[in-house]
DNA sequence: ATTGCTTCCGTAGTGAGGTACGGGTCTAAG
DNA sequence: CTTAGACCCGTACCTCACTACGGAAGCAAT
């Protein structure tokens, strides 16, 4: 696995980045990174570049990008318009506390609900199950759009 | 679209519950729902109960269960074991709140960087961009795990 | 030189939760 | 009685981000 300074086969980038082989062909097919020429019916070889670019990718996979977004931040990676940049993140950050304020929304009443069943209710039918009967009565009005 | 007292057609069923007919069919071919017997050569007809297990059905999945779940929860709807159903749901409860801290952790990173960016950094190049590239330094240890 | 792991490349499959299509049959309105 | 709009049913397709498969060819160690 020897890098002789800033050149990887594929496998090594790979591994280096904590990602799988194929993983990387893949964002190579999604136009995420570039393909480097190959020596004459050889091997392709990776240097640090293409490891920041997979850095770049997981980077912003983490803070919830799609790869379709991260192709649009990479266009936008020059630094002179990061305006636009930022942009994205606002807007990423937004659909994220969307979410968030969600799963509190569920939190809530999937907690109440657990309570509510082992608060013990003699021989009645377990409220748990009534309510998802009922349609979890509580929670927004919005009860039937999951996706 | 008369129901003549709890008879219903699967379309009417399907738009009473805020579903698509494909959608009820769907979670028949799943086994989440049984397929009422026909009249000869004729259509199904549906009662309250269909449409209460589509009301079951869609509080679940709002409180965050898998179709897969779900059919385990129906299982357990007698009310007889009710507390295995409530060992289901502090479950997800407890997978709720993972997604809550780990969304909570995004949005911190996320909008340390959009503030960083958008405090103006005069011709410096982008510390949005830089920490993109960096890794997004910061955030929790798992840096790669993003699914 | 033979073994055995990589790389290369295209294509196909996965999982979740549906959505769409198409051809045939029924039924209610006019 | 005709026709528009359901319904029935199987099958295919969709998104997203991978992951696997298969066969040929390269390269490193034994
Ligand atoms: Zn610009
Ligand atoms: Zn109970
Ligand atoms: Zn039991
Ligand atoms: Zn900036």
């Amino acid at each position: 696995m020897l890098k002789k300074r800033n050149v990887m086969t594929i496998g090594t980038l790979a591994k280096t980045a904590g990602v799988g082989v194929e993983t990387v062909r893949y964002y190579q097919r999604r136009g995420l990174m570039s393909e480097p020429e190959k020596p004459y019916g050889g091997i392709r070889h990776y240097d640090e570049q293409a490891l920041a670019r997979l850095h770049f990718i997981r980077a912003s996979q983490w803070l919830g990008f799609s790869l379709d977004e991260i192709g649009e931040l990479l266009t936008l990676q020059d630094g002179a318009h990061c305006d636009e940049a930022r942009e994205l993140g606002e807007q990423k950050l937004t659909s994220v506390r969307r979410k968030i304020s969600h799963l509190q929304q569920i939190e809530q009443a999937l907690n109440e609900l657990v309570q509510k069943c082992s608060a013990g209710h003699g021989d009645v039918y377990c409220p748990l199950m009534a309510s998802l009967n009922d349609g979890v009565e509580d929670a927004t009005t919005d009860k039937h759009k999951v996706r």
